[in-house]
DNA sequence: TTGTGTCAACTAACATGTTAGTAGAATTAA
DNA sequence: TTAATTCTACTAACATGTTAGTTGACACAA
């Protein structure tokens, strides 16, 4: 397995900061996209060098996403991204679900008016993109869609908290080849959730939301066939 | 605010695993016992001298803690054991309420047998706790019944993240006045979660879980009142 | 050919020296 | 007395030197 190709890194460029933290973002950054892929061995001195620091802070950037699991660090001996693994994503989805399908829930029984509103604008949305075929931009209307719902919850960390729990999941997902008409079922789901929001049916907005997280598993299942060398074993 | 006070740190006894690692639990079992009080000033020099170590394993070791949100680090400046908050444990409760009610689900839609005959021997145990007034052991055995749901999920890391996303709750349950008749009331409504689990009814799963654990949280909220030197603000 | 033991090279962990930013005391001006 | 300012002491962040553990190649024996 080859080294990472340390030139991928994006620049450290935003100027505040602690050095360790905008070391962690680029690091992950990389990870995230796949520009690290699942395997490789990260050596602390290539990014030193590529940075121009010490050992310092760039060790307590790989110390932090090792915590998070998106590193393999062996003692004494070598640091790598972490693989993937058909068990890890279907953990990584199972607590995804379960935060999910509980912030469904929430906004169905304390939803505003303002939230209703956001959505269905949200949803006209997605419906222009979908007939304009924008992938990219649909792709970031369905995390403000997922975001508004968050929001209901009133737990400031939930969006960060659920990214954290997924991270193998959202690293799959860049793998995925589209698929014709999935755009539009999306939207259908959402539609769906949206419509079990807006009659406070607490019930039917978490199968909805059930239905449409395990939609992404469901896509993901094939990889591991597909991609053996990002998989451990 | 005074400082720590080193002295209740634990031992490093355990001879195997890094040094940062072993710091790491030392600190973080004295937060959230309470022995290190929030608000409190940690010192890395005092830590140091206590375990005879330089800087460096300490300072990964309250780095560790503070992406847990256990302690504040200011740049520059100083550490201390972070404050409780009312917002901060209502947060935690949810995640925490999200991932229990997931678990009790998914424990009554798969459950084996031998799953079933686990509860039912820990609620006999529970029976024989509340008889005798054993507290100490009720507890013990009260989170061996939670595993025992998560166990059912074949989320390896189910128990640990739940821990993790309501760091706060466990800290602030220490404060607790024990209330009477609270133990026996906790075991009816184990055996309510059970009794859903053995007839597979994952609705009454959800309903009998959700209503136990926001037993926890309905307990916790007069105590900003009764202790607000513990509290921000 | 295969299994075992040795050794060299490399890595992360840990120790320690240095820098820079913060907070609060002391000082000064109003 | 009080508000603003300077200064000092202290802290975490960062740099660098040192230690110890792991890996994998290679030699050698079965």
């Amino acid at each position: 397995m080859p080294d990472v190709d340390v030139t991928k890194l994006p620049a450290l460029d935003d100027l505040s900061g602690l050095l360790a933290d905008r070391v962690y973002w680029a690091v992950k950054s990389a990870i995230m996209a796949l520009d690290f892929p699942p395997g490789a061995i990260i050596r602390k001195s290539d990014i030193c060098d590529r940075f121009g620091l010490s050992r310092s802070p760039v060790s307590d950037a790989l110390a932090k996403l090792s915590t998070e699991g998106l590193v393999d660090i062996v003692p004494q001996s070598s640091t790598r991204v972490s693989r993937l693994s058909m068990a890890s994503i279907r953990e990584d989805a199972f607590m995804r679900e379960a935060m999910e399908v509980a912030a469904a829930r929430h906004a169905a029984l304390h939803r505003s008016e303002e939230t209703v509103a956001r959505l269905v604008r949200n949803v006209e949305m997605q419906k222009l993109l979908v007939r304009d075929l924008d992938k990219e931009d649909f792709f970031k209307t369905d995390i403000a869609f997922h975001e508004t719902i968050f929001a209901t919850t009133n737990v400031s960390r939930f969006p960060a908290t659920v990214r954290a729990l997924s991270p193998n999941v959202d690293r799959a997902r860049l793998l995925l080849i589209p698929e014709p008409g999935r755009t539009q079922d999306s939207m259908q789901e959402h539609i769906e959730i949206l419509e079990a929001i807006k009659q406070q049916d607490d019930e039917a907005a978490q199968t909805a939301m059930r239905r449409h997280v395990r939609q992404l598993l469901r896509r993901l299942e094939p990889l591991e066939a597909a991609r053996p060398d990002l998989f451990s074993q």
